[in-house]
DNA sequence: TCCAGGTTGTAAAAATCTTGTAAAAGTCGT
DNA sequence: ACGACTTTTACAAGATTTTTACAACCTGGA
């Protein structure tokens, strides 16, 4: 995942807002959430992820997807379980409850999210 | 940030008003604090501030940004933590506490005459 | 159904990376 | 050379990420 910058926009990955309340993430945690969500519905294998956000190859032995997933749920607050959804054995699910938008990356300006 | 001087006038970095009371800054302090104030409420990236202010390029090893964050800080007073935040991993972020205008910028007079 | 073997969850430790800080060293103008 | 300012150095402190170790949990086949 590439992030562009410009001159005078940064990035924040403090002010993410996630139904209608500020999420403090962490880079790799904002990384990961987006990934997610930007797909949402679709069931994102932890190969894909690993590779995506870690650079892993498949093969490599690690345990930090799981690790990131658990302290996302946490921030995502009571419904955490809900939003990220496990596929056991492929790999995890973002889904939208209700009519929360689930990541406000609104102004194309502040930062493009490249694939 | 390029501060351009009048071959009649002379910039004292003394009369910088902050938060009601007097400044005494020095050049590169006040660069650096204009940079952040101007962009009140950006997180500005290490990389920008390095480059516009001391016109490093990305990749350069120091540690003086920091220093100048840290007596900036204390020049600030008791609040100097909050209104310089870190964003880790990025950068630097000011923000207006209460009502207080952060630094008179405007007309280039305005700082020019240390009043 | 029940078990075995692989998969995921989780807390806590360890490792890694980033920032804070004091003090020394270097620079520049007068 | 002196004084003021800036940068570097070297380490401390802090934040984030990864690993470890084990518990809990699926799921397919006996």
């Amino acid at each position: 995942m590439t992030i562009f910058l410009d001159d005078h926009l940064s990035i924040d990955w403090t002010a993410v807002r996630f139904d209608n309340q500020k999420l403090t993430l962490t880079r790799k945690e904002f990384e990961l959430l987006a990934m997610l969500s930007q797909n949402e519905g679709e069931t994102m294998p932890r190969t894909v992820l690993l590779e995506t956000v870690w650079g892993y190859r498949i093969g490599t032995r690690t345990r930090t997807l799981d690790v990131h997933i658990r302290r996302l749920r946490r921030k995502l607050g009571r419904f955490g379980e809900e939003y990220i959804q496990t596929i056991f054995g492929v790999g995890y699910r973002f889904v939208r409850l209700r009519a929360a938008r689930p990541l406000q990356l609104s102004s194309p300006a502040a930062f493009a999210i490249g694939a």
